[in-house]
DNA sequence: CAGCTGATTTCCT
DNA sequence: GGAAATCAGCTGG
């Protein structure tokens, strides 16, 4: 019953009982599943292709572990609402909120393959560099070449893979969500997407199942493993991934930093 | 190509 | 006061 819709509309979305398990159950089922933002610059669509399971009060790498706080709020609440937090004082991350609820069980959205809005994608992405605040200046060498050394071909300080209007090179695209961060950025996801309801079709974030999912399709081939750059529960194999795909990020265990004086 | 460091804010102890 | 679910650029091998 309910709506039997014969053909795949573009405007459903995941109904909130695929978010209504733990994160583990919920995690690898999300891979090939698109996440959407609407905005008054545009639409950009991203197909997931790795994510990782935290399981909120259970997890001592899950942000949710020492209970509840302002940030961590949501995580707490209804299932298939979106935890987006602030990290290293300039990025932003995405988790979607799973079962059951109260335990603060959550899947955070590692990476994507990007399906639609390049442009506004690839624009967003370049902008984060540059323009977004301060220009963060890197070390400089001493000994490098002058600074005044135009070499005078025509082609200088072209944007990597911005060579036209609307067009992005295969290069870019695997770029411009391989990462938490990277598809915030691409999505144009911040602080104003905390608590949104990915599974309300009239919400601007919200979650569509995978294209090619249905019955009498092929499962895809779903690889395992450690989660990445964290310290606690670092041995936990709750990072899901679409096994080959060129959008999923590079795996990287914890390291320390060299605390600062 | 691998490894390291700066940037910068929020949260927790 | 220090660590943090990161990223990009530079350095040295």
């Amino acid at each position: 019953m309910q709506e039997a819709e014969g053909g795949g509309p573009a405007g459903a979305v995941l109904p909130r009982e695929f978010l209504a398990a733990p994160g583990l159950e919920v995690a690898p089922r999300l891979l090939g599943c698109v996440l959407e933002h609407e905005t008054g610059e545009g639409l950009v669509a991203v197909a997931l292709t790795e994510v990782e399971a935290y399981e909120g009060l259970a997890d001592p790498a899950s942000h949710a572990y020492r209970g509840r706080t302002g940030r961590n709020a949501v995580m707490f609440g209804e299932p298939g609402h979106a935890y987006v937090y602030f990290t290293y004082g300039m990025h932003f991350c995405v988790n979607l909120v799973c079962r059951p609820e109260g335990t603060a069980s959550a899947v955070l959205l590692r990476a994507g393959r990007v399906i639609e809005g390049f442009p506004l994608a690839a624009t967003r992405r370049a902008a984060g560099r540059n323009g977004g605040g301060h220009r963060a200046g890197g070390p400089r060498r001493s000994s490098g070449p002058g600074p005044g050394g135009p070499d005078g071909s025509g082609d200088s300080g072209r944007p990597a893979g911005m060579g036209a209007p609307g067009v992005v090179s295969p290069a870019v695209q695997r770029e411009l969500a391989r990462g938490p961060a990277r598809l915030c950025q691409a999505l144009g996801i911040d602080r104003g997407q905390d608590g949104a309801d990915v599974c309300d079709p009239g919400s601007p974030l919200r979650i569509r199942p995978a294209p090619q999912a249905g019955p009498g399709k092929p499962v895809p081939d779903v690889s395992r493993g450690p989660r990445v750059g964290i310290s606690a529960a670092a041995d936990r194999p709750w990072r899901f991934w679409l096994t080959g795909d060129p959008t999923v990020s590079a795996y990287r265990p914890y390291a320390r930093r060299a605390s600062r004086k």
